[in-house]
DNA sequence: TTGTACGCGTTATCAA
DNA sequence: TTGATAACGCGTACAA
């Protein structure tokens, strides 16, 4: 025999059963309202259910799962909760989860190879149905994936192009985005502009650097290659902003001159934007700043921050309803599922949201545009490229 | 028969013992290096391991936690995802239980009262074994909690005061904190301050307002009626820093004097600094302004902005480790456990970080104080309260 | 050292 | 209309 539970004791259908003086059986299909219970007698459903809850019967989701060979639950893998990046993605996944029978399941993988490994055994013991990588900054590659691929479990990675692990995956079109940036900064007149490129170990640097390329080749805008700064490798998010501001200020050091900056990212802007400020220069009259995400503090910060926004809760959402599609054509079809995409990569079109920090470049503008209010739906103007 | 599953077959012990020519039992033995597998063969058990792992088998959360009465998990009920408030917290706890056998598992009530029940009820029928709540707004009272409460199972709340739904609590010490803002100010030679006072019904607003006027009332500071506002309630934490902007908007139309600003917290500051900077107002040359609790954001804002910092982290494996140890203390001894603490209400002392936002009350002061870069741990005092 | 048997709480099938 | 029974995968006392 099992030591004796010292918890309070679990009420079970037996339990409901013995009481209300019925079977198992008939308390199962009553509770459960499965379609044998149409012929069970309104009165001993009502029963039943009575005292089902005045027991406070709670079904166990272990037993259930066992023997339904279901668990109802996705994985969501984090690869830093501390990002808002990551944290508005979760928040998209959330909200298309909620209205299905799925439960997400949240690990957090601290940015840590380790814990990721682990984490993603421990889902698997769960026996998730799908599975969601959600990542901010360094992923890699994982041989894990390929182990957890043989299982057939739909699975989809946002953020960031995982699609090197052979993980269908979506994220903004990185591109598209830094010719936006560079195309509002130069339609705003700036010919002398700075870019801060991302650390090279991410491939969303180059390709937002490819943007601006694409756009400086077609309007013939020259890129000066000392006003091309990039940020240092780093596992820390943050740094981000200490990268922005050292870069700034040592182009500000040299002389460099420049009337407006691309910073990889909001995060990288800010520090630039100190940098600006310390060498006493006002954003935006005397130089724009344009950042990248539209992190939750780009519109609370003074002056708003311009940027190019990312769709983080519809890329959320939108994970979320791959993997629902492929749970529902796993179990209505064959066996050959979603595997077929596998490796697939889709991008969402960025959005330019003008604030503050942006202006035209003009010798006789005023000193400082009017700014408005309102925080989020401001002055936001839609290009979608490709 | 069950319908014939069209997954991946599921790898259980029976397989492998089936594959390795031993038993189930042997193989159980050897997988959970239980302790009866000493007496079985080294040659055994290797043999065993090489099964197991060529197969890949997993052992089946569902069946482990259903045969030991054990989830090994912990419930994590977070109010909002998307306010850092929260997801520091959460880091927190994550780091705290990282090291132990529970697996935490994340729900997300978005602020709302039916979800909030809703994934209560989930996370009761998944068998956590501990409970926590991380509020950032209002929680309100809950009848499910008595409910819960009566199963027993550990439960704290941390972020907000929720003793009043009788559930033991851990937060920050508001009043302390509110009088170490003023105390701050007062002391950089501030007279005229102007406070504004969190949204009334968050209990947390008058703690901390005591805290300021108590500190008032010490120094023989007199704070004008005219110069003290309090954001409207409201449930979305992001009208905190409208709220901010427009009381200090107001109080400049009226011509309201004053040189410093206690605002609720950072996101209200920030609105207040965007008022301000309207005005043409320089901080903190023209006008100091301290927030409250430190969000990431509050770092690597210029000017950097000087707050009184939660200590988020903190809390949250404090309140892990709570949970922690009811557990432990649960298993060892009697049915007691660690119902004694229930409404116990525990502060943690706050710390005043300070960056650049607040600076010294004088005539002849520089324009503008030297900024300094480093983001988090710069210019830091402890003054503990209580 | 290893194998047998049983039970955890549910659900599906088949009988009554 | 209802009830008995056999799984689901695992862990463990007990027997061999």
């Amino acid at each position: 025999m099992i030591t004796q539970n010292h918890y309070t004791k679990r009420i079970t259908l037996a339990d409901i059963a013995r009481v209300s003086g019925f079977s198992i059986s008939t308390v199962s299909l009553v509770l459960n309202e499965a379609p044998l219970s149409r012929y069970v007698a309104a009165s001993t459903k009502e029963h039943i259910r009575a005292v089902a809850s005045k027991l406070g019967y709670r079904p166990d989701a272990a037993a259930r799962s066992l023997r339904s060979r279901r668990s109802h639950t996705i994985g969501i893998m984090v690869s830093d909760i501390s990002d808002p990046f990551c944290t508005l993605i979760l928040q998209g996944i959330e909200k298309a989860l909620h209205s299905t029978t799925y439960l997400p399941i949240i690990m957090i993988a601290h940015n840590q190879r380790k814990q990721f490994g682990r984490h993603l055994e421990m889902l698997m013991e769960r026996r998730v149905e799908g599975l969601i990588l959600v990542a901010n900054w360094l992923f890699g590659e994982f041989d894990q994936l390929a182990d957890i691929r043989k299982s057939q479990i739909p699975m989809v990675g946002v953020g960031r192009d995982l699609t090197a692990s052979r993980v269908r995956s979506l994220q903004v079109d990185n591109e598209a985005g830094g010719y936006a940036a560079a195309q509002h900064l130069y339609e705003l007149g700036h010919r002398k502009i700075a870019v801060l490129r991302g650390p090279s170990e991410l491939a969303d640097s180059d390709r937002r650097w490819n943007g601006i390329q694409r756009f400086a080749a077609e309007a013939g805008l020259s890129l000066a290659p000392e006003l091309v700064g990039q940020l240092s490798p780093a596992d820390d998010p943050t740094s981000e902003f200490e990268g922005g501001y050292r870069l700034i200020s040592s182009m500000i050091e040299k002389g460099a001159e420049f009337t407006a900056v691309i910073a990889f990212d909001d995060l990288t802007s800010l520090g630039a934007i100190r940098a600006l400020r310390q060498a006493g220069r006002h954003i935006p009259k005397d130089c724009s700043i344009i950042g990248f995400d539209d992190i939750p503090h780009a519109a609370v910060n003074t002056p708003g921050l311009t940027t190019i926004r990312q769709p983080m809760e519809q890329m959320g959402s939108m994970a979320a309803k791959w993997v629902l599609d492929s749970l529902a054509d796993t179990k209505s079809h064959t066996t050959v599922g979603p595997s077929s995409l596998t490796g697939t990569l889709h991008l969402l079109p960025p959005e330019l949201v003008i604030r503050q920090s942006t202006a035209r470049r003009l010798v006789d503008m005023r000193a400082t545009p009017v700014t408005r209010l309102s925080v989020a739906s401001q002055g936001r103007a839609r290009r979608k490229k490709r």
